[in-house]
DNA sequence: CTCTGCTATTTGATTGATCAGTCAGGACTT
DNA sequence: AAGTCCTGACTGATCAATCAAATAGCAGAG
């Protein structure tokens, strides 16, 4: 937390700006945004809450710095995954696609060191608020990556139509939230023996279960019919 | 609203605690528990905020009561679908037993009789909240019926883990989660032509999508280690 | 049929705490 | 001296919660 070593030196400029950021981080993916106070943020960077002000003039400016500078981070990185698997007119594997999605937002979760899975949180309770203004910073920093996986679906799963790419996009997300939101359920569910914390493994349980789901959207209106009670 | 019909009335005594549950329902579905204020929540009441302290105690008490109502009308459904598909012994099959995992939540959300599909919305900030006391309400409120599950799908799946299945629940509960949101998104992404707000279509997708992945997951090893990238 | 007291329901007014944001000025760097 | 960084003190608004007092419905007594 304290970057240099020095017990009560502020007196390194530039590094508040980037400790708000990540003091802000931790409290809103603990405590949402409307739970934090800009009180609580500044405490947590050991700065006064005008520092706050002063770099970032309103907490929504706060929020939205820190959702697009991590947004950029995490889709910067699912797009050179995407220009590597697609490069030389190649086609990648569904699993390696899977991978592509989900595996930047957890590595930078995992990251020693960068800081904590905080904004996995952030974006969890982002992507399922109804309030307009976070609906636009979804819209803003992850549709466009979206609509290149959903392309890259399309190509990778020859016949299945562009609704359901889409579809197969939006549950994939939504079981990748689970993985995210780290809310230690498989643990109670299962007695301790499904751990969320164990990434690689959990990674590998999701491919199997997102892939197995693609396949199914894209060939089977058979398995689909059938569930009508 | 205004259940009677009488305009400036609120002369009949015991209604005024319904119509407060449904307002704050609406309210805590639309801005979240820490956005929604107890005078807002009045005023959609028509009634005083005081009332509200009267009837609930406190803000947490009023939310816990519509939690548990609403948990407690949903998961009774569904343990009777669980009853009637194992009833005399019969297996059923796995599209009938994801069928009786989303309807009940889903119908509460559509039955004109009843109100709108804000409860789903306040579940679904629930289920990702890293919050002790909301984490405790999933907990309390959904943990049981979660095992009925889980062990439905051990039965439906002979070839399956146990572990397989806790997580086979949780991936599917994530899917389910992007229709509870309804953020409109899949519409967005398909200029229009996926409408998250056909629900018998929707099911029919979910069902596909998530019978495929739990298949994959139940018989796959091959599939998911192929995904290290 | 009316008067009287009892309980449940409801409200306006108010409390102290906490909220995001402002501002004048201090301190350090160049 | 100019500019950047930073803070303590403050503002007005809003928060959940409280409370005394008003009202309604209903009981039994006369």
């Amino acid at each position: 937390m304290n970057v240099t070593g020095s017990p009560s030196a502020n007196r390194s400029a530039p590094d508040n700006r980037e400790a708000i950021m990540l003091a802000a981080e931790r409290v809103f993916a603990k405590d949402g945004y409307d739970g934090s106070s800009m009180r609580d943020i500044a405490k947590e960077a050991n700065v006064s809450q005008a520092l706050l002000h002063y770099h970032f003039g309103t907490k929504e400016k706060l929020f939205d710095e820190i959702f697009r500078f991590r947004a950029t981070e995490i889709n910067g990185e699912r797009g050179r995954h995407l220009d590597r698997l697609f490069a030389d007119g190649a086609t990648p594997s569904l699993p390696q696609l899977v991978d592509a999605l989900f595996r930047p937002t957890v590595e930078l979760g995992h990251d020693p060191d960068r800081f904590g899975n905080f904004f996995s949180r952030i974006l969890v309770a982002a992507a399922n608020s109804d309030d307009p203004h976070t609906k636009n910073l979804i819209a803003q920093h992850y549709d466009g990556i979206a609509q290149r996986f959903i392309a890259a679906f399309q190509k990778v799963l020859p016949g299945i139509s562009h609704e359901d790419a889409v579809w197969a996009y939006i549950f994939s997300i939504g079981v990748g939230m689970t993985m995210m939101a780290r809310t230690g359920r498989s643990a109670r569910l299962s007695n301790g023996s499904c751990d969320d914390s164990n990434v690689e493994l959990l990674l590998q349980k999701i491919s199997a279960f997102v892939c197995g789901g693609m396949n199914s959207l894209a060939g089977a209106v058979e398995n689909a019919v059938a569930s009508s009670r």
